[in-house]
RNA sequence: GCGCCGUUCAUCUAGGGGUUAGGAUGCCACCCUUUCACGGUGGAAACACGGGUUCGAUUCCCGUACGGCGUACCA
């Protein structure tokens, strides 16, 4: 009796895909999948006004970035399409006009500045919530209060209107919340909200209940910020007579700033040096309207899969890391937690981290050539792997593989300060002498043989290894610190370690006077 | 303002009437190491407050504080 699980992701086309509408989508994907159920795409473009070209692709597409991929939207289409609430606006205006005739609904005919006086008024007389309801709609301009011929005439002649529910003046409505249990809400709290607008769309709130009972949503799962609407969202489907189908509600806690006050929002992002969208993201229309995404900035989708599927929920055990194969398995509502999440950045970091490690050297290799190429630089796939392999322990992005490994390609053009001014007289010797040593191997030398003649020339000089490393990777690299240095000379060669600490010591010679 | 929702280390969280309140990230120390990192070991670090209920409350109830969301012909 248990009837199918189908879910759906409603976003509004206005711009960039939010990382919390992201994780939304994934909640909602991962329940479907866990319970062999679909997971849909619907696109809320009810508003004609806020809508923003490639806005939908974009959302679309970053959904795909992260591996999640709907069984029935715009794109691939469903059997309970159209997709787009655009497209089916004939739909929703005879479930308003039902509700008319039913009584649970109204015409108005009221003007905006007649509402803003509305509002005014109120507040000026103190009024603690000022809103059009049971008992200010009296005083409007609607189907209730004027004369039923008046109302017939203006219909005629083509008055603007909306239609406005009849919000009950004392009653009580009850939903139970999967996350958070049954959430009571009385109806003088509430206001006559628009239905249908004047344009003929209808908003939110009727077009989602509309389009969720022809879809046949089970559960609607999305952000907190709804969880106020979602008792009139329950007394939409009562009046609409579909109690029975009524989907269940789990609303998600919200990802707050992790500086303080309020949810993520788009600026945030780059005030916070942190991406707040998948993609990076250009209004075509508005080019002010731009921002970096986690897949520019070097995030792997499953790290960033894997860590926004634990924000707000958790498996219950110490596991962290997941494939989307596993958080499907995982996945339970129950498991969804209350309160809103401060974001941490330093979060991701870290699983990306993790992901770039456990991704094979030859994957890896790939993009490092391709990077070289941008630069000219010829590089096989094998030197490419034996470079990703060595610097792959001390990187978070794949970018810092790249730019660990710029010295492995260009000699330094300058030397850390700080460990250039520790260099020695007898750094000197040492080196000198490696490098007398060095030219003479064969230029494909293995780490092991670089080793080795350290190790004669430190021995015959009798000196420490550790005081020879540090100035011979300052020549050799520039820098103070990296991987394994007998690698790095395998990987330039003997050829070009010898050039490298011959330059390096007519500089330092220089300094040392 | 009003309504709704929430509150365990800095952050993500486990737990739940009796626990040394557990894990992870970050931070610190030590070990490993030529360095840095990785890895390993260890450390500092939390039940918002006040009342109840109870033999006992961080856990249950009520307030307060704080925070979040909502309060549009936006979603």
């Amino acid at each position: 009796m248990e009837k199918t699980v189908r879910v759906r992701f409603a976003p509004s086309p206005t711009g960039a895909l939010h990382i919390g509408g992201v994780r939304t989508a994934l909640f909602n994907y991962l329940f479907a999948k866990k319970h062999k159920g679909q997971f849909l795409i619907r696109i809320e473009d009810t508003d004609q006004t806020r809508f923003v070209p490639g806005a939908e692709a974009y959302i679309i597409k970053a959904l795909e970035w992260c591996g999640i991929v709907a069984d029935e939207s715009p794109l691939v289409g469903g059997p309970c399409a159209p997709y787009r609430q655009s497209e089916r606006k004939p739909m929703y205006a005879q479930y308003a006009y039902r509700m008319v005739e039913e009584g649970t609904a109204y015409y108005a005919f009221d003007t905006e500045q007649e509402l803003d006086e509305m509002r005014e008024k109120l507040k000026a007389a103190r009024v603690a919530s000022p809103q059009y309801n049971a008992i200010t709609r009296m005083q409007m301009k609607n189907s209730l209060t004027l004369p039923e011929e008046e109302v017939k005439a203006r219909l005629a002649s083509g008055d603007p209107y909306v239609i406005r529910i009849k919000m009950p003046r004392k009653e009580e409505v009850r939903l139970n919340d999967l996350v958070r249990g049954w959430v009571v809400v009385h109806t003088s709290t509430l206001d006559d909200k628009v239905l249908l607008k004047s344009d003929g769309m209808p908003t939110y709130h009727l077009a989602n209940v509309v389009d969720d009972y022809l879809m046949k949503i089970t559960h609607v799962i999305r952000g907190e910020e709804w969880l106020p609407s979602a008792p009139l969202h329950v007394l939409l489907y009562k009046y609409l007579g579909w109690e029975a189908q009524m989907p269940q509600f789990a609303h998600l806690p919200l990802l707050l700033r992790p500086d303080g006050n309020g949810k993520l929002s788009k600026r945030d992002g780059d005030r916070l040096g942190f991406p707040v969208f998948p993609m990076d993201w250009q209004d075509p229309f508005n080019p002010e309207d731009k921002a970096s995404g986690y897949r520019e900035a070097g995030y792997f989708p499953d790290a960033f899969i894997n860590f926004l599927a634990l924000l707000g929920w958790n498996p219950g055990t110490t596991q962290e890391i997941f494939t989307m194969e596993e958080l499907t398995q995982a996945f339970s509502i129950e498991r969804i937690n209350k309160a809103g999440i401060k974001f941490d950045i330093d979060k991701a970091k870290w699983y990306n981290q993790h992901y770039l490690r456990q991704k094979p050297d030859n994957e890896l290799a790939i993009y490092l050539t391709n990077e070289l190429e941008k630069q000219q630089i010829n590089c096989s796939l094998e030197k490419a792997a034996k470079i990703v392999s060595l610097m792959k322990e001390r990187a978070i992005f794949l970018a810092d593989i790249w730019s660990e490994a710029q010295y492995l390609f260009f000699a330094p053009s300058s030397y850390d300060e700080k460990a250039a001014s520790k260099w020695s007289n007898e750094a000197s010797i040492v080196l000198e002498d490696y490098a007398q040593q060095l030219i003479r191997a064969t230029d494909s030398i293995s780490s092991e043989q670089a080793k080795q003649i350290l190790h004669d020339c430190t021995e015959k000089l009798q000196m420490k290894i550790g005081k020879a490393m540090p100035a011979l990777r300052l020549a050799l690299t520039g820098h103070a610190a990296g991987p394994d240095l007998m690698e790095i000379i395998s990987l330039l060669g003997a050829k070009e370690a010898t050039s490298r600490i011959k330059t390096a010591l007519a500089n330092f010679e220089k300094m040392l006077g």
